[in-house]
DNA sequence: CTGTTAGCGCGTTCAA
DNA sequence: TTGAACGCGCTAACAG
């Protein structure tokens, strides 16, 4: 590998000269920048991203941090798209980014934690996924030591923004819209858990919709398991006219058992993970979504860590995210 | 941040020789070992990681590929299995990981990938998922320039090692299962796709198991999707006694065909994905396979970047890698 | 066994 | 506008 002091060797000026082309300084005559630039070509030259990290102390590194298991396996696809997105978006910022998985850092202090992190030169941490519960990590957060962009949780400070869409109003679209469609009366709402942040908002949704539109609605806690799901509608759905479910899996969940229970009613989901069904085309729209969270989530880390104050951003979210599906038994 | 300078003054030693009680260096007395460490603990110091890779040239820097897109997105599960075992193991071993997706290196030629990977000192590649007509990365791949471990697919040579279950020892038992518990004799077996590695070592274990029992098969590609083994079941599997299936996803989509065509037949799958129902519980079993393999991949790469030979490495599998549901409609 | 010295590859003053 | 020189934090010879 060629290194910069090649590059000046070749075009004949000194290191520093090649590093102020490559890093667009402004005092760099036309002249002497394509001489290094044909060198650099000519020389196949890559700046090594860890000699520069360590010499310039502003160069940005931050934790993509995952949860895989916190909730349900099911939900992969998304922190898939979530992962895939902030990825693309570190690439294309040039910026250097390490994941890491909750339950790597599992049982540490905040102190540990921080250390942990500082030690690898992050100055930026995004947060796919976090429940009212992580004590350590709200503690993390609230140090303000780092640039923090949280997903899905009201967390904003001086140093931390955070991204989502607005639950409130998209379940109340996706739950409007499978009522109006069966003039449903009664709704069977199986939601996602208590110490979830978005549980609330959507919650709220529901009983924004249930308030406008005269409904009585019933709220059960799926945990987003499918198997719980299962259970509520074999419990709940019978006189109920549809189910509406905070994620995908547990409208599965609840469609299984109405099979079951050989009954028909409207289901609709609310993820859009590509398993609902070989509808299938449309629910990329869903997929998208997430996807342009995760970059959302790397463009707020560097507006944080270029001296942004904390904000929420909110996110626009795709109406497909719906699942509907007649059942013939 | 405390720096090993401020641990040196303070333990009133060298720099260097904080350096060698660091890296667990023979020649260090125990006593002054005890007093760095005691000076370590007190400033609360970590080595900055980033300094040390730019260090010693031989930091190991591993960049794990994956690519969650190619075939289908309900296998996203996995590759968190894949991603978590890798970077677990990756923590335990003190190895630094880059996460990347084939998306991300998409278009762009071999010498233009090595340069990318070289510019980040990385030195070790691991490949989940490759399929036969990956062009670029084979060259990558060919060029030995990186100790690679690719994950299914049979590449070795001086610098590349691959970590894989015996897919065709794991077909036969899972079919073999299937086959005796209901006494079948025609078999539809839906693969996965033609130019996926481990497609014929799958097919091969079919084809071994139809030779002993003197079943009659049919093999079918459904290219791991949903919506193809459903119409592949919905045409060929009314002359069959069950189906068998190279994927769970693709199981699914089998059995939603038997179900409306009102027929029954047994299905299995292959993967365990947790969405294949509340049976549940040992489908963990399989995940775990997974996750084994990313650590087990770990291990491989860094057995390669210290000087090992590439060589094939053969993973457990649980036989719960099983799929079967009595379906009453 | 310990300390001195020289880099690793690059960013960044400060003279020139 | 350019370049020499220093330093980032650490590792790795080599002396002592």
């Amino acid at each position: 590998m060629a290194s910069i002091r090649d590059v000046a060797r070749k075009a004949g000026v000194a290191i520093s000269t090649v590093s102020k082309v490559l890093n667009h300084y402004p005092n760099v005559s036309e002249e002497t920048k394509e001489r290094v630039n044909a060198a650099i070509a000519e020389l196949d030259f890559v700046p090594n991203s860890i000699a520069s990290a360590l010499s310039s102390k502003n160069k940005m590194r931050v934790a993509l941090l995952l949860d895989p298991k916190r909730q349900t396996h099911a939900i992969d696809q998304i922190f898939m798209q979530y992962l895939l997105g902030a990825l693309d978006r570190a690439q294309e910022t040039d910026t250097e980014v390490v994941t890491f998985f909750f339950s790597m850092l599992e049982g540490r202090s905040a102190d540990e934690i921080i250390r942990d992190l500082k030690s690898q030169n992050i100055t930026g941490i995004i947060i796919f996924g976090i429940s009212k519960k992580e004590k350590v990590w709200h503690e993390v957060i609230g140090r303000q030591l780092f640039s923090c962009v949280v997903i899905d949780a009201p967390i904003v400070n001086e140093r931390t923004s955070t991204v989502s869409i607005d639950h409130e109003q998209a379940q109340y679209d996706v739950a409007r819209k499978t009522v109006l469609d069966d003039t449903c009366r009664r709704v069977l709402y199986i939601a996602g858990r208590r110490d979830g942040y978005v549980t609330d908002e959507r919650i709220s949704g529901m009983k924004k919709l249930a308030g406008e539109l005269g409904l009585s609605y019933t709220v059960r806690y799926g945990n987003f398991s499918e198997l719980e799901a299962r259970n509520i509608a074999f419990r709940y759905a019978k006189n109920k006219d549809c189910v509406v479910c905070a994620s995908d899996l547990m409208a599965i969940g609840a469609m299984n058992a109405l099979i079951e229970m050989d009954i028909f009613r409207p289901v609709c989901g609310f993820d859009g993970i590509t398993l609902m069904g070989y509808v299938g085309k449309q629910m990329n729209t869903v997929q998208q979504d997430f996807y342009s969270i995760g970059r959302k989530a790397l463009d707020e880390a560097l507006f944080l860590m270029t001296g942004g104050s904390g904000r929420q951003v909110r996110m626009p979210y795709s109406i497909v995210r719906m699942y509907y599906r007649d059942i013939i038994c």
